[in-house]
RNA sequence: GCCGCAGUAGCUCAGGGGUAGAGCGCAUCAUUGGUAAUGAUGAGGUCGGGAGUUCGAAUCUCCCCUGUGGCACCA
């Protein structure tokens, strides 16, 4: 006999070899039907398989959060099947789930096309309906390489092989379908709720290896009922709507064109957000102690050989030639023999330079160098996205030169900053991550060790919780990497903050120390918001559009409702604006409700109405963006500039 | 760069081997209206580019470009 413990504390004695299945049918007929898994001892196990031992047990129904995981990864299974059946010959590989659903990467000469998700969905449901039991086998290692082998499954046999000799090895069955994998899974394909939809196809590399074989990866999203499903896709549609890329043409915000691929050119709205953002971490740099400098676009390739990018990078840079172009149309515009210079992906060696002009002593470090510098980058073309990844870009860029014993103390105080800046930004989801050693790196592994050691303590001393990301440092050195995620969940890495023992050393910086000798500084590239662009892309996305007065580019609309008061309206205008309010009028000849609806749709965030009676008594009608017409509020044109210079003040600015 | 999808008016999109469509926007006129769309009239596109098939291509085929969703990459 074993004894299981229920959650409630329960216990009950069993014949040793019943199942979960016979443990929930002794509980009720009810829970009998509805069980899907069992978690023995913080296990999660098929229903059916024998229980041996004494333990804790849970019975875990559709409502339980581990269930629904369970219904999306066996709808991969059943996707994996409709598949093979529609379509012979093609090899099954990996069906994990994902956040909201499930994906299955196939191998296939031909590939697909959407317009096979009809009649994959449908077979799907067939596979549904037939209702088989899903069931659990243990295989031999060798026995299981050769089935898979024998199937003409090469893929999933690598799999086998490449396993730990430890792993037990499951092949789990439906029907005449079978598949390697861990489990566990639902008793039978009846229990999948029939509310999942295929959502796109896309090739991912197998084993995510760019050098491997291409395969073909279908997404789809699962639930527990159809009215979740429909939730779900309601809300993507929603969060479409703050897509960045839709704001910022409804906004008037920058747009982009062929003829300048990969670059913004950013209207005068948006760039007043850019101004609004720029400005303020300058503020805030200057007052931690920064200078700000200017470095030249164009630089000679030696800095780039120097620092070690050319060998690395040199095919994403924009390489120049040094060269009067040929004045005639015949024949070719540049000989190619000039000398090579590059625009710069990157600020830091152009600091280093300015770091390196005249003499350093301590008692200049840290020395902390800013720039905001336009960087070049020759992106692959699939990875251009809005303002997220942008060819030309800015970096809110600094370098902080210091000695080994100042490093500790700089990560502190900048993260401090970090903090502070993303505080005041209103931006509070932000993932830490912590980028160790890569495989392929400079420094020895005893200075490896110390920098990151000093930004894991660095970390822990300013409270902030991170995830470690394991051989994704910088080759010369670790980072810290701030990323934010945008209106569909996507991850954007923004801020980031690396150690260097590695650039001063190439580029030869030094300062003379207390005891007269030369000395390598450290270096600490840092960037706050990383680059603008992406920056104000997560800002919008994170608003919605609905950006805080501080940031709005149009900050108040004088809307006046008759022609007759254009003049008054004007006046108002002119005094907001003189108050330092980024004020326009609209005094086109349009009823009120039409200039409403435009300027809200605009996401302006104050529409000032002025109507016979606001001239009469000097007053303007306030109305704030989402509040509506009953929350507006009627005050003396002064009130109005108090009241909304106040809201307009930067957050670092306010109470001083 | 790789795989899927898309490209028709400024924007959103319909259409589809035989004279290019709608709504919004824009222009003009009328209207002066108190809080999310006043009405009328008009202008505007050789349907992303190139080649091919055809009597005839925006439509079919191929190549290229760009965008887009992923994958890979991201100093």
């Amino acid at each position: 006999m074993i004894e299981l413990v229920f959650p409630d504390g329960h216990r009950r004695r069993y014949a040793k070899g019943c199942t979960g299945a016979d443990v929930a049918a002794d509980i009720s007929p009810s829970l009998a039907k509805a069980a899907l898994v069992v978690e023995l001892d913080g296990e999660l196990r098929d229903l059916n398989r024998v229980i041996e031992v004494s333990g804790a047990i849970r019975i875990l129904t559709i409502r339980d959060e581990e269930a629904l995981e369970l219904i999306r990864h066996d709808c991969a299974h059943v996707l994996a099947e409709a598949v093979q059946e529609l379509f012979p010959g093609t090899q099954v590989t990996i069906g994990p789930t994902i956040t909201h659903g499930f994906y299955y990467d196939f191998a296939r000469e031909d590939g697909f096309s959407t317009d096979d998700f009809a009649a994959i969905e449908k077979r799907m449901v067939e596979i549904i309906d037939r209702d088989q039991p899903i069931t659990r086998e243990v295989w031999s290692r060798d026995d299981a390489i050769a089935l898979f082998t024998k199937m003409g499954e090469t893929f999933k046999a690598e799999l086998i092989r490449d396993l730990p000799e430890t792993e037990e090895i499951t092949l789990y069955r439906q029907g005449n379908w079978v598949d390697l994998c861990k489990g566990p899974h639902l008793p039978s394909t009846g229990k999948i709720p029939k509310a999942f939809t295929l959502q796109k196809l896309a090739g991912a590399y197998w084993r995510g290896n760019s050098n491997n074989e291409m395969l073909h990866r279908m997404y789809g999203t699962a639930w527990r009922n159809p009215k979740e499903l429909r939730l779900h896709l309601h809300q993507l549609e929603e969060a479409e709507k703050r897509d960045h890329r839709k704001l910022g043409r409804d906004m008037k915000l920058f747009h982009a064109q062929d003829e300048a691929q990969g670059s913004i050119f950013w209207h005068a709205n948006g760039y007043q957000i850019w101004l609004a953002v720029e400005n303020y971490i300058r503020r805030r740099t200057n007052e931690d102690g920064y200078r700000e400098v200017k470095t030249p676009q164009l630089l000679d390739k030696k800095f780039w050989e120097l620092s070690g990018h050319w060998e690395k990078f040199r095919d994403s840079m924009f390489v120049v030639p040094d060269e009067v172009p040929a004045a005639g149309d015949e024949g070719p515009v540049l000989s190619g023999d000039g000398p090579l210079m590059a625009l710069k992906p990157m600020n830091c060696p152009a600091h280093v330079q300015i770091f390196k002009h005249g003499q350093k002593s301590y008692r200049d470090l840290p020395l902390r160098m800013a720039e905001f510098g336009c960087c070049h980058r020759n992106e692959p073309h699939g990875a251009l996205h809005g303002l997220m990844r942008v060819r030309q870009f800015t970096q809110d860029d600094a370098h902080i030169f210091c000695t080994d014993e100042q490093v500790l103390d700089e990560t502190i105080r900048f993260l401090k900053l970090f903090a502070s800046a993303y505080d005041d930004m209103g931006l509070t989801q932000i993932k830490y991550r912590l980028a160790t050693r890569p495989v392929i790196r400079a420094g020895s592994d005893e200075v490896w060790d110390r920098a990151e050691t000093a930004l894991a303590e660095a970390l822990n001393k300013a409270g902030l919780e991170y995830e470690l990301a394991p051989g994704e440092g910088a080759f010369y050195g670790p980072k810290l990497e701030f990323h934010l995620t945008d209106a569909i969940g996507r991850s954007w890495q923004c801020g980031t903050y690396q150690l260097d023992y590695v650039l001063p050393e190439r580029l030869d910086a030094s300062y003379i120390g207390p005891d007269g000798d030369k000395h390598r500084p450290v270096m600490l590239h840092r960037a706050i918001l990383g680059s603008m662009e992406r920056f104000i892309g997560i800002l919008i996305e994170h608003y919605a559009g609905n950006l805080p007065l501080w940031l709005a580019p149009i900050q108040v609309m004088v809307t006046p409702i008759t022609s007759d008061v254009d003049e008054y309206a004007q006046q108002v205008a002119d005094a907001l604006a003189a108050a330092g309010l980024r004020v326009e009028t609209d005094l086109r000849n349009e009823k009120i409700n039409y200039k409403i609806r435009e300027h809200s749709l605009s996401k302006i965030p104050v529409i000032a109405v002025v109507g016979r009676t606001e001239l009469e008594d000097g007053s303007v009608a306030l109305r704030f963006l989402g509040a509506g017409a009953r929350h507006q509020v009627m005050m003396s044109v002064n009130e109005a500039i108090t009241r909304l210079c106040e809201d307009a003040t930067p957050p670092d600015q306010r109470g001083k």
